[in-house]
DNA sequence: ATAACCATGTAAATGGTTACATGATTAG
DNA sequence: CTAATCATGTAACCATTTACATGGTTAT
């Protein structure tokens, strides 16, 4: 399922610009199990314009590029309810941190205590936003594609909370105070 | 990380070839979160060889390609050290299944179900497989990782099976025995 | 003032998948 | 006799990421 599927998928669920699009990846219904950057989405959209998928009303703005409004025209939506009956492919999933903690025997104690930390952070934060989300209006099987959510992100961010002990402390007894500049701030790690 | 810095790793764990290789992502302990295919595993086994991160002993077989057995170098091992330093990049996930799903609405009943019933199979087939594996003379961190897909695979597998009902039964009465062919082999859907 | 947000896009590079090509051996 | 497993590789294609390019507005 790539990325110009995706957007008619979105778009099926009212107008929006790109720029609106990504959003959804990042914040909206879909940041659990789908992502796109925007060096994707607009050439997307430029794509699905030229077949006739989707429309676009340019509102001028003075200062700003000119907001592009995407409509799912109809022949748009018969093309992503196709493709949405194709067979599923499997789920893809890639995961640095889980390679990093696999070889966490290889890794400096440093090191180890900021990617698990980081990737704690990461499931806690996530599942704080999703629980957080606002569902009035979204049908069933939004619903329950949020709870799934909750679910995976819950039992991961739980995993991790009651290992912490394996990683965040004393394994290395940690020569604390050596100071100077250390500011350790475990805070990109989650990246 | 790329494939390439997934291979050294696996090598990190005793020689292989790429065929073995290929086996970790499928079989092995990575088959959770890592995936690569021939395609992309053989030529990076070429690369990291011109590169001398790796050493490659070749066993001629009959009737077979030579069987070429890969080792990590010093400078592969140093290589690899380094590149499991770096900041990790967030997960990537990104799945068919769930976006076919949250679109349920636009989906015909026969294949809503094909999905679902595919999609809970696949979660509870790894659960399994996970949970029947060895790991005896596996490190602490190894034991981490696999326990971590044991949980999150185990939530999503229980979050499905309890939420069945939404998709598996009644919501059309289905016409039982409209027969004719009707093998409706929910076979492949897993993919 | 500074950062974050709004808003779009392109080009080059990277990285990966799929299809093709080959073919013996072993287990059911 | 059929399917699965062993075993390697290439070339064409596809999709995505990253860096670049631009620049006003709004909230802190």
């Amino acid at each position: 399922m790539d990325v110009k599927t995706v957007c008619l998928g979105v778009l099926s669920l009212g107008d929006a610009t790109g720029y609106e699009i990504k959003k959804h990846f990042e914040d909206g219904p879909f940041s659990h199990f789908y992502d796109a950057g925007y060096g994707s989405i607009y050439p997307a959209l430029n794509n699905l314009l030229e077949r006739g998928l989707v429309s676009c009303a340019a509102h001028t703005q003075d200062g700003r590029p000119a907001k592009k409004v995407y409509s799912l025209t109809q022949t748009g939506e018969t093309a992503l309810r196709d493709a949405l009956h194709q067979p599923p492919q499997r789920d893809k999933v890639r995961s640095d941190a889980l390679v990093m903690l696999f070889f966490a025997h290889l890794l400096d104690a440093r090191h180890r205590r900021r990617v698990y930390a980081g990737y704690l952070r990461h499931f806690e934060q996530t599942l704080a936003e999703l629980k957080a989300r606002d569902l009035d209006g979204a049908g069933d099987d939004r619903c329950f594609v949020h709870g799934f959510g909750v679910a995976v992100y819950g039992a991961a961010a739980k995993y991790l909370a009651d290992n912490a002990h394996l990683f965040l402390d004393s394994a290395e007894p940690e020569p604390d105070s050596e100071s100077g500049i250390e500011n350790d701030i475990p805070a990109e790690a989650a990246q």
